[in-house]
DNA sequence: GTATTGTGTGCATAAAGTTGCATAAAAGCA
DNA sequence: TGCTTTTATGCAACTTTATGCACACAATAC
């Protein structure tokens, strides 16, 4: 019979003492770091999980925790305030859930493309620098070398999800319940070749491949069937800018396809008003549907989309930090919240002549 | 004849003493959750119940809140106790949490074939018709009927993925995170031609679906293409036996698929034999990989998989069905907790021969 | 009443986990 | 280089946890 799984057992795998790895695990002072990894990494391997005791006595410091809120964006983009950008719903959750439970928030913009934390708009933050914060939220993608090395240092909770070797606690809207909501609508609306279209983005665009994802999901419950003529810009070797992505997802629509998923509501505007300049029109010939929810502009219809809780986004987030800054709970969570379906005034039923007749039906 | 149920006899059954399982259904602590989680899993099977007899005593502090447990299964196939069952580390997880913080929870088990709360083995529990929940578990995919009915009536928790109209709470595993572990070591060893296979369930398996997605967007955030005749059963018009989808793979094995991802362990296994029986080696000749965890049969080899954290969906399950009975955070979340990767002896390098020719590569 | 059955709990104990102190190795420093 | 300081780890003593034994108590049976 496999033998247990304990201290001892890892401690012999490892050579090291019993006492050494029951130091890991309290998180004692005085160990390196290196061997602290090494234990980690075997005790997830084996399957050991420290089980925090249970009497949960006298705990509970009264000392307000500090947080740092990082905002991975240009300073200049950020600061512009003609409309109004999710941040600021993402922030004043935060805040709100801050005020509420007595704690410090500091935030701070840094620059995108710096990768470590020596970098100068990381060097700046002096409290970063002398580790005096019980938590870290970053807020927008950050570089996974950055991820990595605050997480080493204290709890971090993302914004949105991160894509990094090692595990990292996230906070963001459920992509595949948007999704679903999107198509069934379209479905129950007797759509049947809906299309997928985003633009490329750098590979910090985690978000376009996890709606693509639900998107291959949702249609397959559906019992639709996916034709990879209709997704645009997804595969590796897919690289069109915009208008070639506009472009191509025109000419598909003579073929067809009769509604158009957008991975966000931007895309969706630009496809809406490309279709325009070409004479088809939403949604009387195509539906289009984004994902996010953000304001529309002057000249637009109201977009069918998606509408992003970014409130409550930030107040889960600080939540979670919480939590985690006092060592409850500690693996990596990832939390979707819901998100509603907007109607707008860009999808309706299918058109009866496009779905079944080839290139002529519109033009 | 059956004997009675009582105490005795789930202790005998678990081999423990009595005095355990009593101080299981008292909420002592000090009892390991593991053993709790053996014994009030027997117990639901067994269809004991602990109502405390003794009101009278002045014992009751703060009238601790009631919470349901329902599973939906078959009682003889939960009965079970010969191997770890994922099942049992749930309820331990859960009632971990509800011995900490002093909470009372009934489990039941429930006929997966009854549609609503009328039927008999709903109706049978007496605490549940009389509206006695502060809030409910669902373990296991419930029907869409049932989760909106009980959804109504009280907080609800789903310990998997429930596919509903209405958004439900729901812990579960990070399924796309297990599949990124999985592609990204298969991808390191040089693996390119890598297909997905799963069996056709009823239309609970939404973590099949939910797995081939992120198979999808994994494959394409590293580059590789997905080829559709290399996924098997997943298509509205794919409907093959497990015999049938084993033989395919091996079809496209020759044609020059490198590494099998299964959406299950007991996909994976049953992949591996029938590999086996027809002269294709794991891993020599071709990598397979499961998901899930499970103790693996005497005759296979350790399978390399994504280790689901059952213990800890329990307790975060039991966490947020506390929040959500005190109002606290009221829109649905989904909950997904990071997996491990479990290193077993099923995958090796990309074979260069069969990622280069033909269909006489192998046999 | 006394026997019987079922359940709760104090106490003992082995196994597992934690920690004070000593010490070896590494790093500063003149 | 040799001396001090720091850091990381082992040893062994100590603490906590999980569970069985045995008895107490209550409800029912006879």
């Amino acid at each position: 019979m496999a033998k247990r799984v304990n201290q001892q057992l890892i401690a012999d795998k490892l050579q090291v003492s019993r006492a050494t790895v029951s130091r890991c695990f309290t998180n004692h002072p005085g160990i390196n770091p290196e061997t602290r990894g090494k234990v980690f990494k075997l005790a997830a391997a084996l399957g050991y999980n420290h089980l925090e005791p249970r009497t949960g006595k006298g705990r509970r410091k009264s000392s307000p925790n500090r947080y740092g809120v990082l905002i991975c964006t240009d300073v200049e983009s950020y600061e512009s305030t003609d409309y109004q950008s999710p941040g600021e719903n993402l922030i004043a959750g935060l805040s709100e859930f801050s005020q509420l439970n007595n704690l410090l928030m500091e935030i701070h913009c840094v620059d995108p493309s710096e990768k470590t934390l020596t970098d100068p708009s990381y060097a700046k933050i002096e409290t970063l620098g002398r580790r005096e914060w019980d938590g870290v939220v970053l807020v927008y993608p950050f570089p996974e070398t950055i991820v990595d090395e605050l997480n080493l240092q204290v709890p971090v909770v993302s914004l949105v999800e991160q894509y990094s070797g090692t595990p990292v606690n996230c906070v963001d809207v459920d992509h595949h319940r948007g999704i679903a909501l999107i198509l069934r609508r379209l479905s129950d609306l007797g759509h049947k070749r809906i299309g997928f279209m985003t633009h490329r983005y750098g590979f910090d665009a985690n978000w376009a491949l996890r709606r693509h994802s639900a998107y291959v999901e949702e249609m397959t419950r559906l019992g639709l069937m996916v034709d990879p003529a209709n997704v645009l810009n997804v595969r590796p070797t897919d690289r069109l800018v915009p208008e070639e992505a506009y472009a191509k997802a025109l000419e598909r629509t003579r073929y067809g396809v009769t509604a158009w998923v957008c991975a966000a509501d931007h895309q969706a505007y630009g496809l809406i008003s490309f279709f325009q300049q070409h004479g088809v029109k939403t949604p009387a010939d195509v539906s289009v549907t984004g994902f996010d929810g953000i304001e529309k502009p002057d000249w637009a219809p109201e977009l069918t989309t998606a509408v992003i809780p970014y409130y409550e986004i930030g107040q889960i987030g600080g939540r979670r930090l919480e939590d985690l800054a006092q060592k409850r709970f500690g693996s990596a969570q990832h939390v979707m919240l819901d998100c509603t379906l907007r109607e707008g005034e860009t999808v309706g039923p299918a058109t009866s002549g496009s779905a079944t007749s080839g290139p002529a039906a519109i033009n």
